[in-house]
RNA sequence: AGGCACGUAGCUCAGUGGGAGAGCACUACCUUGACGCGGUAGGGGUCGCCGGUUCAAUCCCGGCCGUGCCUACCA
């Protein structure tokens, strides 16, 4: 095959691309047994539209795992998902199409969403089927330019074993996986408080929920105690002063004990409120004294299921201020009609409006005390949200978690995690729980929950009883299907059924993706085979939902963990050290920065990362790539060359013709080499394989190489031709296949030339080097004889650089020194040397003499006056 | 506030109980018989600070400072 002078790294990506594909080289092969296969559990990315370098980074590294394993002659089975539900989707659809899904038009087979609507127009309402549509819509372009990113970043995935969250075959499963959790009693159904955002008008969970910093300010507020005399409470949230409950201090405040089991009587509202002891109060905090509302806090919450007070909710779903009844069971107050007059100043009103002015009117009534103390305090926050996160009561799935504390992280140890204190953060986490997993969510692109309910003669639904769906029926959508034993007339009948409105929780379905893999709810078999999966790939700020959701969801069905390895992934950064997702203004594409530098490059610096450590976007690294890509082809082209010239049949060396000491001790470094290159490999430290690898390969180009260019292509054909010509190939095939998984392009491209016969036989299919192959070459009767042979070479160099010389300046004269042993171990290889150094044979002496500290030799070269 | 990790050359990062390293950047030189998308040589660091263990500490232990993240903190 003709070898090209230049490589021209997007030509022959593209090329190898194309065929990789057309070859199917990374199908997994379902007819092998589990023991040989090795699956991974590939994390499904959010279709969420951003495309940046940080995702190449990560799922590069999980490549780099991939291909060795399949080198080892694993059968792979990599998958490629698409996280296509939930709302940072439903948020993009809105924004882009300005529409809003409502729940009561009906579907418009003729409406097509537009992205060309101007910011001008109003939001159109669409019906929930017309809404899921666009979000298909958005999902499948956004799904389209992942897939050819991910192409274009060598990934070796199995495009057939794809899937989308949003599939019938996700959709059954996350239904299924319902069921069975239901039929085991580890879901229920409850009313009560929710964390809830306004925007999204919906429940969220725990692990969704963020901290951020935000300004605040206490109000101190007076309240009349109604014996005579008045408190003062200071609070962040004046807004919910009318459903405030009770007045708490701290049980042991001697301030606040004399009132305990008085009743203090709320301004504007005259609300009569107990004055109790609670043991959350602070009493450094604001005044010591403060109001319990329905709800402020998680903390409110907790005390106001134990106190059996009743239940003020003021914020309603979309984050206004509801009507309420003053006089009026639960809002008692001494005075309705002045309650009234300062309600309906608030009603309608957002949170933050009803602040304002509840501020005022408080003002004006003198029940404000001073100027409000500006704070910043930390506020809870949907972490995909903009307003800060209310308590609403609503009727809301579970999954329970609190009482498997001890169960989940026990299995969080049966895994392997890398890096290992990665487990601390899963740790952490299970630890810190103090809720279930709330699963539903009040919207439309997710999955249904295949749940209906009857509804009873007087209309109203029994939630008590839910209707569920048939296995063998699934996937269902309750919304467009009746229940088993009803028809489609009896929807929202009395007597009839009504469904459940809401979705899931999008990591109620992605935590099942090494079941959706093993296709565990179809077939058993391949569940077998597939399950559980052996590798996870994933960030760290996902382990507290996709890892420690699937870990939950593996435990419940089959008290299984779901890998047996995990590792961790760490960010990229951009130079003001910021996650690159979060960077702020022009930020490259991974397609621009691959088309730039060349994926083998761009592979390169995230095989340079180790796991779990954050690295910083640094083009000098991707140069430093792009350098190693063109030394392979180079060196490649040399050792590959000396067989197209050669008149000799050089072709058909072997390793058995390896025997001058030199090519012996190079030798034996090469196979140091495999096993510390392999030995990385096996802990999933590919960072410090490639390192052992790139170090051994500059070595080999500018000292072994040099070395035996001579000798190589001596004019006569003889055996130190043969053996430096056999340990070159020797070398060259070792280094194409450790480099295989970090270089896939390049290494494939040299690799056809001679090894794979034109592409016929992938590297990518080549089994990873082993001793084994190198097993017919002798140990060096002197180990040390390629180290001397450099010494002395680097020094007659050294000499030639000083003089401003060239390295192939001729040498008159060469004096080595040394003791007894280097000396021996140096003449072994000394014909190179003096080669290499263009010394002059005759004139060269070896003798008996001290080095300096720390060295062998001490060298003497005198140049020659002129050259050759 | 607790936890985890990190702090090594101007920058990005390896590393080890005994010699301080790589790439980039910088300086000088080499016009190359694989490679100028190259090569050779070189300058540059009290390995965050303070203690301790040890014959010996950048590495092990303790404390401190700084950075990042995780968890907690809404009156």
């Amino acid at each position: 095959m003709e070898i090209p002078e230049k490589y021209d790294a997007n030509e022959a990506e593209a090329r190898w691309r194309e065929r990789w594909e057309a070859d199917q080289i990374y199908a997994w092969d379902p007819s092998r047994p589990r023991e040989e296969t090795f699956v991974v559990d590939t994390p499904p990315p959010t279709v969420s539209g951003e495309l940046h370098i940080g995702h190449v980074f990560s799922y590069a590294q999980q490549d780099l795992i991939v291909r060795y394993q399949r080198m080892l002659g694993r059968n792979i089975a990599y998958p490629m998902g698409w996280d296509d539900n939930g709302l940072p989707t439903e948020r993009r659809v809105q924004n882009v199409f300005r529409i809003r899904p409502s729940r009561e038009l009906p579907y418009d087979p003729e409406w097509q969403p537009s992205a060309d609507r101007g910011p001008k127009e109003a939001v159109e309402e669409v019906s929930r089927l017309n809404f899921i549509e666009a979000c298909e819509r958005v999902c499948e372009e956004d799904e389209q330019a992942f897939e050819a990113l991910w192409r274009q970043a060598g990934l070796s995935v199995d495009w057939k074993l794809g899937y989308r969250t949003i599939d019938a075959h996700c959709r059954r499963t996350a239904q299924l996986s319902f069921l069975d959790l239901h039929e085991r009693g580890q879901v229920y159904q409850t009313l009560s408080p929710a964390m809830w955002d306004a925007d999204f008008a919906t429940a969220i969970a725990q692990a969704e929920v963020e901290d951020r910093e935000k300004p605040g300010a206490y109000h101190d507020i007076r309240f009349a105690i109604e014996d005579g005399g008045e408190l003062l409470i200071a609070t962040t949230r004046p807004e919910l002063l009318g459903a405030c409950i009770a007045v708490v201090a701290h049980p042991d405040d001697e301030r606040y004990q004399k009132l305990f089991g008085k009743t203090a009587v709320t301004p504007l509202f005259h609300a009569p409120v107990p004055i109790l002891p609670a043991a959350h109060a602070d009493p450094e905090k604001g005044t010591g004294i403060l109001m319990v509302c329905t709800f402020g806090d998680a903390m409110d919450v907790e005390w106001w299921r134990n106190s059996g007070l009743p239940l003020r909710q003021l914020i309603g779903p979309v984050g206004r201020i509801v009507p309420a009844h003053w006089g009026e069971p639960p809002f008692q107050t001494r005075e309705p009609e002045a309650a009234a007059r300062a309600h309906a100043e608030l009603e309608g009103r957002t949170v933050k409006q009803a602040q304002r002015r509840i501020v005022e009117l408080l003002g004006d009534d003198g029940s404000l005390v001073g100027e409000p103390r500006p704070i910043t305090h930390p506020v809870k926050f949907y972490e995909r949200g903009e307003r800060p996160l209310e308590y609403v009561p609503t009727r809301q799935w579970f999954v329970k978690l609190l009482e498997h504390k001890d169960a989940l992280l026990e299995q969080g140890r049966k895994i392997t995690w890398h890096p290992p204190h990665m487990r601390t953060r899963y740790d952490n986490w299970v630890e810190g729980l103090n809720q279930d997993w709330c699963i539903s969510r009040q919207r439309f692109a997710g999955v249904p929950f295949p749940v209906w309910y009857p509804i009873d003669e007087a209309g109203a639904p029994d939630f008590e009883r839910p209707l569920l769906a048939e296995r063998e029926r699934l996937p269902v959508d309750p919304l467009a299907e009746p229940p088993p034993g009803y028809g489609p007339e009896q929807r929202d009948q009395p007597g009839g059924f009504a469904a459940d409105p809401d979705v899931m929780d999008t990591w109620a379905t992605s935590s099942l993706t090494p079941q959706i893999t093993s296709h565990w709810a179809t077939d058993p078999g391949r569940h077998e085979r597939l399950f559980p999966a052996d590798l996870r790939p994933q960030s760290h700020e996902i382990i507290r939902t996709w890892a420690f959701y699937t870990i939950v969801k593996a435990w419940m069905h089959e008290g299984q963990i779901p890998w047996h390895h995990i590792t961790i992934s760490g960010w990229i950064l951009d130079p003001e050290r910021k996650k690159m997702s979060k960077s702020k203004g022009k930020v490259m594409t991974g397609s621009e920065l691959l088309s730039e530098h060349s994926t083998d490059a761009i592979r390169y610096w995230s095989g340079r990362a180790r796991l779990g450590v954050d690295t910083v976007l640094d083009p000098s690294v991707f140069k430093q790539g792009r350098r190693l890509t063109t030394k392979l082809f180079n060196a490649s082209r040399f050792v590959l060359g000396q067989l197209e010239d050669s008149g000799a049949d050089l072709g058909a060396v072997a390793t058995n013709e390896i025997r001058e000491p030199l090519d012996l001790a190079y030798v034996a470094r090469l196979r140091g080499l495999v096993e510390r290159a392999s030995g990385a490999f096996e802990r999933f430290d590919y960072a410090g394989a490639l390192q052992a690898t790139e170090e051994h390969f500059w070595e080999f180009c500018d000292d072994y190489l040099e070395l035996v260019k001579l000798r190589s292509y001596a004019e006569q054909d003889g055996a130190g031709r043969h053996s430096a010509v056999a340990t070159l190939l020797l070398a060259l095939r070792t280094f194409l296949r450790l480099f295989a998984p970090f270089l896939p392009f390049v290494t494939e491209e040299i690799w056809s030339w001679r090894f794979g016969d034109g592409g016929a036989r992938s590297i990518h299919r080549e089994s990873w080097p082993c001793l084994a192959e190198s097993d017919d070459v002798p140990a060096p009767a002197q180990a040390e004889s390629f180290a001397c042979a450099m010494e002395v070479l680097r020094k007659i160099r050294q000499t030639k650089t000083q003089a401003k010389r060239s390295l192939r300046w001729p040498v008159e004269r060469l004096e080595v020194r040394g003791e007894a042993g280097p000396r021996a171990a140096l003449e072994a290889a000394l014909s190179d040397v003096l080669s290499a150094g263009n010394a002059d044979p005759e004139a060269c002496k070896v003798a008996q003499g001290a080095a300096p500290e720390g060295e062998r030799f001490s060298v003497c070269a005198t140049l020659s006056e002129q050259a050759d």
